[in-house]
DNA sequence: AAGTGGTCTAGACCACAAA
DNA sequence: TTGTGGTCTAGACCACTTG
């Protein structure tokens, strides 16, 4: 509501009045909305200023909206968290420690299934094999375990610069799936993190595609105590 | 460039040539990029066109965008991820498996000392503390274990509902923190999980508020196995 | 076939932060 | 002070999808 047509509505108020509907009832789940068209004339904005704020609602999980069919309250709510995915040496460092690195391994060998499953190449494909040890005011921090498409960054040596910043530097907009889980510390990764065996380990799996090419496939495992946080 | 202005640029066609420069390296990390009127009129498309391009590449972390100091390519890049969090149920039934539920607990008691931190709450405040475990086709699935604001939702039992899920259901848009980490099954967690003691189980905290006020603090442990999974 | 959201345009004013 | 991005408007055309 509003008076006389003094201040301009802005997108984030017609967002937070569409937010008081849904959550006050009024908009109960499964309920279809009002279009833009008419919200707009209610409100007295400019119907583009409605399609900014029910957009950025929808994004964020608490609208369904398509062509024809409308807008939605979602039955089934599914709230979305941003995660910032930035390079481990910068992870280490905006915790205030000194970054350490040591390449541990580097060479071509046939991949194994899972990674070739993952990455959907062909029995007996050969990819670059790099492990490599990210350490955190000189302890280690996180063990990188990655399989790489040799095609791809064929004059790089990971020797200084570890793959996982290599990449990011280099391979803007690539899409990709992220897992991420808890695994116990065997005798190896044990060694190599200087953690008890069978340790709770945060791990990631992650693998990388640029315009539909396999790129590469990771597993990051922390050292115990690592966190990974986000807020909404 | 575009030929004597037959179709009108699109804002994704904006955006890929944007990142195809940023990644060409003709925009090189730390650089600035020409402003809004200066690209719109290279391209020959209106500024709000350019504008919501170079405005969802900020949101995505590929560019660096401030009023009067211009947009810039950051010299540290960070990948942003989305996280699609779900109702348990819903994450239960969408694995294609029964979802089953038990209420273990649910009385009020003096918060601990790290769930007041939490919460920003004084010492000897008293919150209602909520025990209950999830299940999959009937094995335990995951243990939620929730401090919960009295004041809120003081009707609400947690029997056939769980917190969880009338949580999400009744309060729109609240803000907090999500970590997640990895953690040692203890005895208490491996009978209610079924696991063997020590286990690496994979577990979320999350905290939330609604508009400044400390609503609940909960601890999500997972049985054993459970991958938590996104994609870019 | 028709209704709805998705987007583009051209112009305008404003808020913020450098210089 | 001034340049830059942030946003609003009014109108238009289009794409998708449902009935």
């Amino acid at each position: 509501m509003r008076d006389g047509a003094g201040v301009p509505l802005t997108w984030q108020s017609v967002r937070a009045e569409a937010l008081r509907r849904i959550s006050s009832g009024e908009w109960p789940p499964g309920a279809q909305i009002p279009n833009e068209a008419e919200w707009a004339a209610e409100l007295g904005c400019a119907r583009t200023t409605v399609n900014r704020a029910l957009r950025d609602l929808a994004q964020a999980g608490y609208l369904d909206r398509r062509r024809k069919g409308g807008t939605r309250v979602p039955l089934t709510p599914v709230r979305r968290a941003t995660l910032e995915i930035a390079i481990i040496r910068q992870d280490v460092e905006a915790r205030g420690r000194a970054y350490g690195y040591r390449l541990l391994h580097d060479a071509a060998a046939p991949a194994p299934a899972g990674i070739r499953a993952a990455l959907r190449l062909p029995e007996g494909a050969v990819l670059r094999h790099v492990l490599a040890l990210h350490l955190a005011a000189g302890a280690p921090y996180c063990l990188e375990d990655r399989w790489l498409n040799s095609d791809f960054a064929p004059g790089a040596t990971f020797e200084t610069v570890s793959a996982n910043e290599w990449l990011v530097r280099n391979l803007a907009y690539s899409g990709g799936d992220f897992t991420f889980y808890a695994r116990p510390a065997d005798a190896g990764l044990a060694a190599l993190l200087a953690c008890p065996e069978g340790a709770a380990l945060f791990a990631v799996d992650r693998t990388t595609f640029a315009a539909e090419a396999p790129i590469t496939a990771v597993t990051l495992t922390y050292a115990p105590g690592y966190r990974m946080t986000t807020s909404v």
